[in-house]
DNA sequence: CAGTGGTCTAGACCACGGG
DNA sequence: CCGTGGTCTAGACCACTGC
């Protein structure tokens, strides 16, 4: 009884109060998880504000039917989404930033996965060749192992955005070059097994040659942007090196950073 | 007594079992943190090489008289790195990249912080000023609200690298231009006790107008690599909003990306 | 089938931050 | 001081993988 009266006394009245949690032990995804997304649904959805206290761990807990470390797990994972931050004798808090939406790095796949308009792609070449010695210590091959060398162009509304260069071993999928202009390189992957997990990049940009200036439809001497990129799958083993031109008038990489201390 | 024949008989020989592990409960460093350096120093060091066994959860931590929870917060940390992968019904192994030494994702500091070399800064404006509609949109501030104006000049080897121009709102703190001639912006605000969080960029290109070729020691014309940056502390707070050109011909961001399922 | 990581529980004590 | 998150324990059962 002191107990419940001492609780009731203490417990914080929290926007988290309104929210109704549907929690399904028999779901195949874990409690955590469902948890984490119904959570970011209501913060989303604007329930959970910009600043608002979620109210403690342990009474959440309680109030869910769930154990302190479950609970724990799906706050944990909204923080490192960069939607939570915790503080100590304080709280844990909505992040005050309006702009979080595109918050997971989609700059793997922003020149791949498109939003909204229609690109197309055009193959320009898709044949086996014997890897080059960047190509090859890029991928950890020997120099002179088969690759798979792959050349596109990429366009929105019929203008040409991207000339893209890419070297992938050969004994690692066949490139079916219908599949490929109908779909990015990276679903391609993702659909034969292939599950990419890092990636090293360098940006850099310079002035276009004749023949790019024509490829792209630009003026030589135009500034160009230019990616080169390793990709790595969930063994850390190289999986794809590219290089990549895009046209700076009518491309730019949007992306977002988490800072972990 | 089975139990013990049961386990030496199932206990996997893993390149772990050659590491000496030394933890210490009276340190105020975290068990699992201490486990996880560690381990990252032992992977580093070559002890483990890429593709070893890390050998199973349960014997590591009775070995190294830890709780499992413990010995898989320390593991998982290292999965968030990037440096180990899990898979179930296999074990745990050194990812195979060989080059993951600055897996830390340092770009947002790699024109602020720099390597090696001597990089100089010239402070060519430090005042305040209203802000300017877009500048108030980016920090969250109302139009005309006071701002800390930042233009400088980063030179490495006397040459001319970037040139930086950077928005704070001035109520944040005191930048002392001395002092930001020494160090990096960055560091200012570290030290001022504002911890960084994430940051949302856009990197394009360009070619540089006469004013900025001349800065810039380059030729008119030339292709300039740009980024715009708005930074958020840890409670998602708009801190600083950068406009930032670099000579494409010496600079080109450099950065790794861990792709989260 | 046996071994692995994946998830979950029900507690415990500590360290920090604010009133 | 008290409430918060931070850490830690000692178990449990399940799901997937490979043989």
């Amino acid at each position: 009884m002191a107990r419940t009266s001492a609780r009731s006394r203490t417990a914080t009245v929290t926007a988290l109060d309104a929210v109704h949690f549907a929690l399904d032990r028999g779901s195949p995804v874990p409690l955590y998880h469902q948890l984490a997304q119904q959570l970011e649904a209501a913060i989303e959805g604007g329930a959970l504000a910009p600043g608002n206290l979620l109210g403690n761990e342990v009474d959440l807990s309680v109030r869910l039917g769930l154990s302190r470390p479950t609970v724990r797990q799906a706050i944990q994972s909204l923080v490192d989404k960069g939607l939570l931050v915790r503080r100590r004798g304080v709280g844990t808090q909505v992040v005050h930033s309006k702009v979080r939406r595109p918050l997971e790095l989609s700059s793997l796949y922003d020149d791949l996965e498109e939003a909204g308009q229609g690109p197309t792609t055009e193959v320009l070449r898709n044949e086996t060749v014997p890897a080059s010695a960047e190509v090859a210590a890029a991928l950890g091959l020997p120099e002179g192992a088969p690759v798979t060398v792959l050349e596109r162009l990429r366009r929105t509304h019929g203008q040409p955005v991207a000339y893209l260069c890419n070297h992938l071993p050969a004994s690692l999928l066949d490139l079916d070059t219908a599949r490929l202009e109908a779909t990015g390189l990276y679903r391609l992957l993702r659909a034969a097994g292939i599950t990419l997990h890092s990636a090293h990049q360098t940006v850099g940009a310079r002035s276009a040659t004749a023949a790019e200036a024509a490829l792209l439809d630009e003026t030589k001497g135009a500034a160009l942007l230019t990616m080169t990129r390793t990709a790595y799958d969930d063994t850390g083993r190289p999986v794809e090196h590219g290089t990549h031109i895009y046209r700076a008038s009518r491309y730019a990489f949007d992306f977002r950073l988490l800072v972990r201390p």
